[in-house]
Order: C-alpha cells, then sequence, then structure tokens
DNA sequence: ACCTGAACACCGTTCAAGT
DNA sequence: ACCTGAACACCGTTCAAGT
C-alpha cells in the first residue's frame, strides 16, 4: 500500500466513524466521501461495498467483544458470564445503532465482509450457552443458534428509539427465558443500567 | 371518486399485493407502477408514500388479526389466550415479510399511514397482557410496550430465512419469559407449526 | 499504484400540461 | 377530476483518463 493510500485509508475509516456517529448506518456512501473531501471511486475502492466499510470500522470493537467472552469464562460462573455477555452485546448494539441488522443478514452469507465477525460472535455465545448448560443453568432445549436469534433480536429492538428506555428490563426478560434460575435482584439492577 | 379512479385503485392494490409477494417487501414504488401499467405519479397519487401503500394493503388482514384477539379473550383461559395471540401474530409476520420491521418503527409515529393499526395492535395485546397477569399466570413487571416490544423483534428475526426455521421454537423460549407457569407439551406442539 | 470526474441505471418527489 | 411525462435531486457502480 503506498503512502498516500495509506493516508487515504485510515481518513476515509476516521471520518466514517464520526458520520455514523452523528448521522447514523444509513449515511450514503457520497455522503461519507464528501465530508472526507475524496472522490466518491477514491472510498468505493478502499471499501467496495457499505458491508466492507463497516467491517473495518467495528473491527476493533468487535474483537474486543469477544475477547470478553474468553474473560467472562474464565473470571465467572457460567451462567453469570452467560448472563454478562448478554448485557454487553445490547450495550455494544446501543453503541453502534444498526449494526446488529446488518450482522443479522450477514451472519449466514459467507461472501458478506461481516461474515468472519459474525461466526466469531456466534461462537463465543455457542461457547457459553453450552457451558452454562453443561453446569445446569441454562435451558437445554436451545442451541448456539436460537442464543444468537435472541440476542439479535434484541438487539434490533434496543436500536429502536421507542423501545430504548426499557432495554436493561427487556434483556431481564429474555434472560429469565434461557436461564433456568431467574436471574435475582443484583442482576437486575446491572440490567436496569442499559436502559436509555 | 370517479370510476376510472376506482379502477386504477383496485388494480394497483391487486398489482401491489402480487408482486409483493413475489419480490418482497422492498419492491421499488416504480417497478409496482410499470407492473400496473400505469404512470409511477398516478401511484404516488393513490398511495403517497409507501407506508400508506402497506396500510391498504394491510388493513384487512390487520383488522382480521386483532378481531382474532377479541375472539381469544372470549373463548380460552388468559395465559392460552396470550400465548395464542402471539403464535397468530409470529404467523402474521411469517406470511407479510418485513412488515413487522415497517410497524415497529410506524407505532410511536402518528403521521404514519400505519400508526393506527400499530394502536390496535398494541391495545389488543395489552389487553391480552392484562387479563392474564390479573389472573397470575404472566409475569407482573412487564407492561404493554415490553410485550409489544416482544411480539416486533420475534416478529422480526423469524423474517430472517436463517432464523425461520426455529420460529416457532423461538415462539416457545420467549413465551416461557413471560408466562409464569412454563407451557407445557401440548403448546409446544403448536408453535412447532411456525417452524420454516 | 492510486485517484477521480463523468456516465450509467436506478430511486422517490414534484408539477405543469394534457384529457 | 384524474392521469402522466418530464425534470429534479438523490443513490451505488463502473471505468477511462489523469497523476
Amino acid at each position: 500500500m503506498r503512502a498516500d493510500a495509506k493516508k487515504n485509508y485510515s481518513h476515509l475509516l476516521a471520518v466514517a466513524h464520526d458520520v455514523v456517529a452523528e448521522h447514523g448506518t444509513d449515511v450514503s456512501m457520497r455522503d461519507i466521501a464528501r465530508r472526507a473531501d475524496v472522490g466518491l471511486a477514491t472510498l468505493l475502492r478502499h471499501f467496495p461495498t457499505r458491508e466492507a466499510l463497516f467491517e473495518a470500522l467495528l473491527r476493533t470493537n468487535l474483537d474486543a467483544l469477544t475477547q470478553r467472552a474468553d474473560e467472562l469464562e474464565a473470571s465467572s460462573p457460567p451462567d453469570e458470564a452467560l448472563l454478562s455477555w448478554f448485557r454487553e452485546w445490547i450495550a455494544f448494539a446501543q453503541s453502534h445503532r444498526g449494526v446488529v441488522a446488518l450482522m443479522a443478514s450477514a451472519h449466514t452469507n459467507p461472501d458478506s465482509a461481516l461474515y468472519a465477525s459474525c461466526a466469531a460472535v456466534h461462537a463465543a455465545s455457542a461457547r457459553l450457552l453450552l457451558n452454562a448448560q453443561a453446569e445446569g443453568t441454562a435451558r437445554t432445549d436451545m442451541n448456539g443458534d436460537d442464543f444468537f436469534g435472541l440476542m439479535s433480536a434484541l438487539g434490533w429492538l434496543v436500536d429502536l428509539p421507542p423501545f430504548a428506555p426499557r432495554a436493561g428490563h427487556l434483556v431481564h426478560l429474555i434472560a429469565s427465558a434461557f436461564l433456568t434460575n431467574r436471574p435475582n435482584n443484583d442482576v437486575e439492577k446491572r440490567c436496569a443500567q442499559l436502559d436509555r
């Protein structure tokens, strides 16, 4: 990669980050290019599709997220780890509005730039679920796909402004569906932090 | 309404129904107009926005759906009525792919053509929930908004092809979150009919 | 190598002109 | 009254021409 290309690349990423934070996930590629004072074709050269752009934009945060799964697995009992993971996922969804919808439709499409990241999240989720199931604290009649489905559905929901204020409570509700021991008050309080 | 206008109106509705069934919710208005052998401006005159078109397209089915809430309320015990309502909603979502997302974002916007229909569904849901709560078969730490949120989230999810095969099971999972008595095997079997 | 203006085929909105 | 072609301001994609 040439020096000017490298500069353009990181500049575009920085601008995209700002403009997405400002105007949401569905800004046009043209707008981003304009804001970066760069030809639209230049943006498309670095990020051939909108998904490719978001993949680059989210890689760091998504890597950190899946790494949190490892930490939780090591430091917490399986049921607590599972619930904390679920909460952190929702927090991620809230701070990256619109991304969950992208991931949910990309996660079975190997051609998508987001496929690998989705697979990583899916794998981490399935692992934490299995741990809790083995311990008897998560219901055994669901699999990793079901769990990822619940994560996606709730992540999508809390992205909608009318539901954001109840996000934490909704997490608490869903948690009571997959945990066999109903979460206690302490957990409920931690969930409440997600309300917006 | 003049005779030719009336003819155009129903013709457009019929064409829209077919083309949506064929190509999904996100066909362009232009495509629909083309298929109807009518100027785009004519389509826009009858249905000034995409939401207005879908409102007209769904009114009959949505009316039937909310009426089902009344029937269920009269004929079934509150907890069964609540669960059946939830199941019928998901079945509706499955047969009108993409509509749930439209409704979820329209339900707090009084300017939307779909607002009234959303309000009707919301009200019916809240009523059935209250009945079950009064009877002690639904958890009392959730309100109508929460329930409508769960309905929306799951309806959106089962619209995604990868999750459709587990739709019934996912309904069963969520149901165990809002019903205090875990649903029995019989209910589980009825939910399984939603798998695609 | 890398950038970019311009052309292309789309989209929904608007409106003056036609019947 | 109702219809409609055309103009408009957008979108993402593609590519030949420039540095």
